[in-house]
Order: structure tokens, then sequence, then C-alpha cells
RNA sequence: GGACAGGUGGGUGAGUGGUUAAUACCAACAGACUGUAAAUCUGUCGCCCCUUGGGGCUACGGAGGUUCGAAUCCUCCCCUGUCCA
């Protein structure tokens, strides 16, 4: 196959990088394999511990996607040992390790969920315990005696520790080490990552040089920013949208993002161009073009990645209906209830019941509020006097419903 | 092995015997405003019971103990850090 001239990839796998070290090593590295009419070997890893992909993780993957776009080879390789080891990034304690069936498990949500975004025929799934597990205790202390503790605590995370008198693990330092052997291993040309992997992977140019390849090129990818705008999106900081979630729950999470985060979405989680999305800035700025339908043609073009562009226009109705014309839900949930001999029913109870409130005091403290209505009014009281067989109507905040009938 | 410092609610972090589920900030949730935006303002923010208003239970690394009363004092244990070896 022929490859297209090395300026005009550049200019594609450079879209919303955030650094390429050495600055032009991808270009002299795009030029040699065009010239060998050879494919690049293009590496990336993931944490078997997160197997349920949200955007954020589609950033990398889309990068990865266009050098499959280009023609190269991806090895998409799954932490199994290293995620054994407990990666430190992040939360500055050490991980429990996995299970190896936990690791399996993990390993095949991956597959169901990445070749959503990559082509499977331009992607080689590897474990690195293939080759980790391999390694014994010598092997392991002539990989240790390559790296120094000094350089070792250059790394942000392990520094700041140092610094604050928080724990850190020996076997932590393995951690990057063997990231980087997988460099190594798989004799990689250009590695991805987040810009949080920046030290990680630059262990792997290292690495390969000691053992004698040429050393990867490393690109980095900003951390997508969750949907508070501030911190990077994450399952366990809840500001997350899940690649496997309805697209009316997408919906919902994706246009509550600013404006100014729109933006930045557009830029890592389309193909729009940044010539296209720099003019379309000015039209908002100039108010040719109203933010929000922007942002609902963005919502409806990310969700229609990961679901049939049907799926994503009918979410982008039922959001238009419940919240903009403040209709009801086309789907609501149900629920019977036995209406009581005096005609009282407990509502804080009630919603602790139907899991619309986390517990009894929690719906209490919500009705006190005005938070929750029956059947378009305002709950003011505790209790509600209710007749048997009829239908209650119930809004808990904006976005939870239910029908209940009282048998 | 020794000396010292520290472990508080989802997070950071006050509080050293006695108003109080425990200061403050963040996050979260709700209300107002809106474009379900964002920002801002206001309120809530352990669990359970009784219809307002109350009542009970659980909680400050773990287990004991002192006391009328402890997150706060004592003992032992677990965990973390610093220094010495």
């Amino acid at each position: 196959m022929s490859f297209l001239p090395a300026t005009e990839q550049l200019t594609y796998l450079a879209k919303g990088a955030a650094e390429i070290i050495p600055e032009n090593g991808l270009l002299e590295r795009l030029e040699a394999a065009r010239h060998a009419n050879r494919p690049l070997r293009v590496k990336a890893g993931f944490d078997p511990t997160a197997p349920d992909l949200h955007l954020g993780h589609t950033v990398l993957l889309r990068k990865l996607k266009h050098f499959q776009d280009l023609g190269h080879q991806v090895y998409f390789l799954i932490g199994d040992f290293t995620g054994r080891i407990g990666d430190p990034t992040g939360r500055s304690v050490t991980r429990p390790a996995l299970t190896e069936e936990e690791v399996a498990r993990n390993a095949e949500t991956y597959r169901q969920q990445v070749f959503k975004i990559l082509d499977p025929a331009r992607t080689k799934v590897v474990f690195n315990s293939e080759w980790l597990g391999k390694l014994n205790a010598a092997d392991m202390v002539r990989l240790c005696a390559k790296y120094t503790v000094a350089r070792m605590l250059e790394r942000d995370d392990f520094h700041k520790r140092f610094a604050g008198q928080q724990p850190i693990s020996i076997h932590e330092f393995l951690y990057p080490l063997a990231q980087g052997y997988d460099s190594v291993a798989l004799e990689a040309d250009v590695e991805l990552g987040g810009t949080d992997q920046k030290f990680n992977l630059l262990v792997g140019r290292e690495l390969q040089r000691e053992y004698g390849q040429a050393s990867q090129i490393v690109l980095t990818m900003p951390l997508l920013e969750g949907l508070d705008g501030v911190q990077k999106m994450s399952k366990s900081l809840g500001n997350y949208v899940g690649i496997a979630e309805p697209a009316n729950v997408m919906f919902g999470k994706l246009m509550s993002i600013s404006d100014t985060l729109m933006w930045r979405y557009m830029l890592l989680l389309t193909d729009r161009s940044e010539a296209e999305i720099g003019r379309l800035q000015s039209e908002v700025a100039s108010g040719a073009r109203h933010p929000m339908m922007l942002k609902k043609e963005l919502a409806e073009e990310i969700i229609a990645g990961f679901h049939p562009p049907a799926e994503a226009h009918a979410a982008r109705e039922e959001f238009e209906r419940v919240f903009q014309q403040d209709a009801l839900p086309a789907e609501l949930e149900e629920f019977s209830y036995e209406a009581p001999l005096n005609g009282s029913l407990r509502m804080d109870k009630v919603l602790a019941e139907l899991q619309l409130a986390a517990s009894v005091s929690e719906a209490a403290r919500l009705i006190k509020s005005g938070a929750v209505s029956v059947n378009g009014e305002r709950l003011a009281q505790n209790t509600l006097t209710v007749t048997a067989n009829s239908e209650l109507l119930l809004k808990v905040g904006k976005r939870r419903f239910a029908k209940l009938r009282l048998r």
C-alpha cells in the first residue's frame, strides 16, 4: 500500500495533540516509514481496571483511529501485568491487585467497546503479561538497574508524595519501568497517552535506547475535562459520559456542559477540523448562531458514534420535549402501590422505596425544599391524601420521574 | 531496633473532657434565574421513627479502660511519615 506524504499525515495526526516528543520526530519517523513502505507500530496502553469506557478514553482512541486511517498498525495493549502492580497514577494510593478472572472479563469488555471506534483489521490486542510474565528475578533486576531513584522521583506524582511525606511503595517504581519495557517488547515506533502519562512514555524512550532500539515517538493527548469543566473526566468523580450509556442519558449530560467546554469537546471528540471550529466560534460570538443549537448538534453527533443515528436523534427530541417544553418523558417507570386504608400516604417513604431518593431522610429533605411534585403540583407536605384506583405522576428534581398506580 | 509526628464525615481539613452529627472550604443535591446551560444567589447535605415539632440510633484507624460525661485522657494493637541505627 502507499502512504500519504508525511507532512499531510502529520497535520491530521497533530490535531488536538498536546505534545509530540521530540518535536519533529514524528515527521521524520513518518517519512522513514513511508520510504520503507511499512506502517508505523503505534502503541497505547490501557488499564485493565476500568473497562467501562467514557468519552475521556475516546480522545485517545480517536487518535489511534487517525493513525489507522493513514494505514498504520495499532497495538492496543491491555496492561494486565502492570494492572496487577497497581498504577500509581492519580490517586496516591496503592491499588489492590486484580485476579486473573477479573482481568479477562475486563479485557473482553474492552474489545466490545473499543471497536466502536477502532478498525479491527488494523488493531492488535496484546497483553503485557505475555512478556512481562516471563521475566525472571535476574531480568527484573537488570531492568531496574537501567533507571535511578532520583530520575524516578522526577515524576510529578512521586515528587509530590515524597515532598508531602505520603507513602510510596517500592513496587510503584516498577510500573513505569514495566510500561517502558512494553515498548521494547513491541518495538513501538510511537506511543500515545494522556498528558498524565508523559513520564511513563518517556521512560519507554530511555529503555528502548538502553536495549538498542530507536526511541519511540511520544504523542500525548490532553485529558478531557469532565462535565464540570474543571477536573478530568473520570468515573470516580462522577463527571463522565459513558459510551455504553443510553442515548438519552448521554444527551442530557452533554447538554449540561458549559459553552466554553463545548469547544473543547468539539475539538477532541469530533472529526471537525480546527478551521471549522474556529469559524463556528466566531459565528457564536457575533450572535449569528445560538450556542444551544450548536450544543445540541454536537451532542447528537457525539452520540451517533456509539448509537444508531436514529437513536441519537430521538434522544434530542426527547430532551426538547421533557426539558424545553416541560412535558413528560416518553417512557415512564411505573410502580404499583397499595393505597393505604386511611387514604393518607407518607411520601418520603414512598420516594425512598421507589428509589427516587437515596433514603427516607433525603426524601423528606427534598420534599421540604420543594423539589417534589405530584401531578404537576408542588408537594408542600410529607403526607398526601389519595384514593384507590388512581394514578400519581411523581417528579423529583428536574429529571427523576415515575408513575405510581394506586390499587 | 530506637526517638518523634500523625490517622476526623465523599475530598481537603478545624476541633484536645461537657452548647451541637461535630468549624470551614470543595464536591453533591434542591430552589430561584436561564438555553435542564455556565456563572450567580439561597437552602440542604449520617440513618431511622412519630403528621408540624420532636424522638431514637450510629459516627472521629481498631479493641479495651478512666469518667456522671471522650473525637478529645490512659493501655494495647493496626497503618503512615520524619530522623537515628
